[in-house]
DNA sequence: AACCAGGTTGACG
DNA sequence: CGTCAACATGGT
């Protein structure tokens, strides 16, 4: 996959090359809580955002294309990167059904994976993301959102009528009671027990990301209260690249459960079956309802 | 008014 | 070692 500039104005990237990589899709299926739908003349889907530090729009039209809005081309690179652009996920869908084998069991990865053709496993900050799953434990969409939001507003850096996500020092010196004070809840310890160790350098992320074995990366996340393998387990996919991280929660275990046969294990997805899971949780939590 | 939300913890057998 | 209520808060 080559993705390229066609054109660059109005400080807009027009891309192209970008395979079906679907913006809604990327955006809508719960991996990422930074990013809200816009309505934007003259694009049929556009999610406005911070990342990497910088306010962003990404906008769509068909599959396919791809509009950056308020990028310049030195940027490209840096978007491309955080968008997965650059990975084949054709051939990742492939790896993923390679040693599924009993029909039930293909047949339902097949229709979990058309059903996401277009999703891209965004490369989120790790600080970023190890926060934000603590924050999401035993919460619901909507409100995981607004919490991040207003810790963003209340301790991020201001970038220009934004703010960026919160450092681990801020989060540390602001501590347990004013993150309690932004509605976190019972989550307000852990979050303060993160940014702790993170500032501190008692879990070092860049430890975390050289680690080869996925056990010793999540032992290093697990030391942090508040993290458990589930959200041990997303910090990795979505933070680390750690396509091999299978987080389960109440969805994965009920389409595993319910659309599989009663032996299947998770491991026949492979070396990817980080990325199944998201498709097997696209699937029945947005099209599961309507296709039965 | 109960019940749930991309879970984890600590207490209790 | 497995099970299970409690945990803050807001939305149905």
């Amino acid at each position: 996959m080559t993705p390229y500039i066609i054109s660059d104005k109005n400080n807009t990237l027009r891309i192209g090359g970008t395979g079906d990589f679907s913006v809604f899709k990327t955006f809508d299926c719960g991996q990422c809580f930074r990013f809200d739908p816009v309505s934007l003349e003259g694009y049929k889907v556009a999610f406005s955002g911070v990342a990497r530090g910088r306010r962003v729009t990404f906008a769509q039209n068909e599959p396919g294309e791809l509009f950056i809005i308020g990028a310049a081309e030195e940027d490209f690179s840096l978007w491309k990167k955080y968008l997965a652009l650059d990975t084949d996920y054709t051939a990742i869908g492939q790896s993923i059904k390679k040693d599924v084998t009993a029909p039930k069991d293909l047949d339902f990865i097949t229709r979990a994976e058309n059903a996401s053709r277009g999703i891209r496993i965004l490369r989120q900050d790790r600080w970023e993301a190890l926060c934000s799953f603590i924050v999401s434990q035993n919460n619901n969409i909507p409100r995981i959102k607004k919490i991040i939001a207003s810790m963003c507003e209340t301790f991020g850096n201001d970038i220009g009528g934004a703010y960026d996500f919160p450092t681990p020092c801020a989060l540390a010196k602001a501590g347990e009671e004013k993150i309690f004070a932004l509605k976190t809840g019972f989550r307000a310890k852990y979050i303060a027990d993160a940014a702790e160790k993170v500032s501190s350098g008692k879990v070092d992320l860049d430890a975390v990301a050289a680690f080869e074995k996925y056990e010793d990366a999540e032992a290093a996340l697990l030391s942090v209260k508040g993290v458990g393998a589930k959200v041990a387990a997303c910090t990795l996919l979505f933070g680390f690249e750690r396509y091999d991280a299978f987080p389960v929660d109440v969805w994965i275990k009920r389409v595993l459960t319910d659309r599989f046969t009663k032996d299947f294990d998770s491991a026949s997805f492979g070396e990817y079956r980080g990325i199944a899971q998201q498709y097997l949780f696209y699937y029945e939590r947005y099209l599961g309802a309507e296709n039965g």
